[in-house]
DNA sequence: GTGGTCTAGACCACG
DNA sequence: GTGGTCTAGACCACT
């Protein structure tokens, strides 16, 4: 289950589509299955029906879903582009970040030691 | 001089706010230097003056910088607790984007590489 | 309702946040109750949006109010430091004035009867 | 010697101005006495004598002080309504804080204690 | 509907 | 000259 929080600067569809997109990737979600409708996970997560829709409507857009009409939404084979972009995007905003604190004086070593704080943490 | 854009989905007075608080913490800019007054930087930057206005005002409440009255404003020590939140800010997003990368299957070299490219190249 | 006096020299925005900080401190305002969204009480109060929104602002980054995206702003648990720092100017305020009285030899029975004047009308 | 903080929220002008006007009721300052000129005052006080032409022009006005051609400021009589505005700007100012802190459901002996507190320290 | 940002332009107080 | 406030009105993102 996708946790919304709406104090979150990111606004809410991002983490709704965001999350399908990692269940997605992570291999949680499979190709050809279906999603929750609109209303139903509308509900489950405590937010407007039009919010649910939208992120829908971005994954769709993407490729990452498509819809059936009376049906639902169901997984689409990951699109490459996708997965690329995803990959693009993160990379692009961690080198900025980094390049940021670099400018500052923080030490290789720093950032070193989150590294291996993540990928330690199994 | 600071690049302002407006595309980027940053707001601009935060654009500004955030390249002067780089400045000071590169120390580009030292204690009690005098910074641009908000009209003139207005018109270098080709914003309207409420937007530089509203990014020193920032900067001042988080104790940045302070006005003498008639005179303008000039850069405080840097306070401990900016430069604290600031790298803690930065480190969280890359902890977070990391998290999601590696989620996906990322290899712990690949981010090396990306952190080898941005110290190195000095 | 608040009263505004574009006379006063408190600026507008001050005061608007000042009136509901009262509210909130007085229980006329209660915890997750909702403000009145900036445009509607711009209209009731004949100002500016903007600057009712600079009054809210300041109210959220005090710690007052807080804001639910595309849903308005609600009241937050009353924060300690608000109050106190409230209760802290205003004490300070009448100390200066007070001393300022002293000096010129107003006796301390004067200033007890404004005291008791004002604690009597209930 | 009046003591001039740039910072405090209050006019530099009026800083002044209020010293003079409080040294006069003491009666440190007396009739016919002089007051330094404009620009011995500026540099003592290190602040521009624009600032202290302004505080003396408001003297002045209100009846406090009055010029020789060519010797400077001196001291004219306590000018009765002066006196009395003081003391009845100050007794307002002090009555709006006691009535907003008495809303909050501050004691009356708070208020006491504080009263006692300064009427003590002589 | 909600808030958030921005521009253009005016007016004020202060030094 | 400096900053501070305010208005009018536009446009955007989010729910």
């Amino acid at each position: 289950m996708i946790k919304i929080d709406p104090k979150n600067p990111k606004p809410i569809f991002e983490q709704i589509s965001n999350g399908i997109k990692e269940f997605i990737l992570e291999g949680t979600l499979k190709e050809n299955e279906k999603i929750p409708s609109v209303r139903s996970f509308a509900f489950d997560l405590k937010v407007n029906p039009n919010t649910v829709q939208k992120a829908y409507k971005e994954l769709e857009k993407e490729g990452w879903i498509e819809v059936l009409r009376g049906e639902g939404y169901i997984i689409k084979k990951i699109p490459e582009k996708g997965l690329e972009n995803y990959i693009k995007e993160k990379k692009k905003i961690i080198e900025e970040e980094l390049n940021a604190l670099k400018k500052i004086g923080l030490k290789k070593e720093e950032i070193l030691n989150l590294i291996s704080k993540i990928w330690r943490e199994k």
